[in-house]
DNA sequence: CTAGATGCAAACTCTTTGCATTGCC
DNA sequence: GGCAATGCAAAGAGTTTGCATCTAG
């Protein structure tokens, strides 16, 4: 039998910090931004939730050079995300490019892609 | 005036250790990989090599999902990686498809890629 | 009422640093 | 010989865990 997830408080402010921010947070900047919003929620209990989210796919994680993770609020399965180097907005991608590209690949390199670990870095409309 | 650098025993072997496997290893695989050939060189050395080769782009490196970096030797300095799921090799891409990903991407979202980040998982024609 | 969630503090993992010693050139 | 590299142990940073308490359903 399946084990039952309470919608909680702590949940709530948490998944609405990372719908909104639409941005990479690390479980430092979700913290800071629940002490900023006067919510008291502990670090343990935002780390089990970012887990908790990626673990049922409405986030996503990435780890940086230093060794700190970081999460974004994902709405569909199957997308690649355009993060922009400046502001930090996390633009879904998902056009025939990306299509034309992998079978591209696969044809000079013969690899085939997992194309849900797919991300890609650059700078957004904005920030140009 | 520029620092010097040694070319000793233990940043031999961490160096071809990673030239030799080509794939991502981190400092703990390196280490493991080290005492296996029977070479006595520590834990702090192998992290401080590894930084060393990063820095002058013999290697480059990333992080995984539990925050452990690891590392893999490189031959040019413009390219990307495409990583083998299963046996991790790591193979470098550098076909007209990439450059056509990249003006289509530009097109539809309005993305400037800064295609240094780019690594691309799947497996390779050996693993399918 | 009961399984699940939280807070706190301690434990863990990976990485970095300080410093005495060793080694390259 | 002198600056650079190494080893060791201790310190750091980020994350996870154990357990008592609290709470959603």
């Amino acid at each position: 039998m399946l084990r039952a997830v309470y919608a909680t408080r702590p949940r709530e402010l948490i998944t609405d910090i990372l719908r909104e921010e639409r941005r990479y947070l690390s479980a430092a900047d979700v913290f800071r931004l629940l002490k900023k919003a006067r919510a008291k929620v502990s670090l343990s209990t935002v780390y089990r939730t970012l887990d908790l989210l990626v673990a049922r796919g409405t986030a996503s994680s990435r780890a940086d050079d230093h060794g700190e993770s970081s999460y974004v609020f994902c709405n569909s399965e199957h997308h690649h995300h355009a993060i922009c180097r400046d502001c930090g907005l996390v633009e879904e991608v998902d056009c025939g490019a990306m299509e034309r590209f992998t079978s591209a690949l696969r044809r000079h390199h013969g690899f085939v892609l997992d194309d849900h670990a797919l991300e890609f870095y650059g700078r957004c409309a904005q920030c140009r």
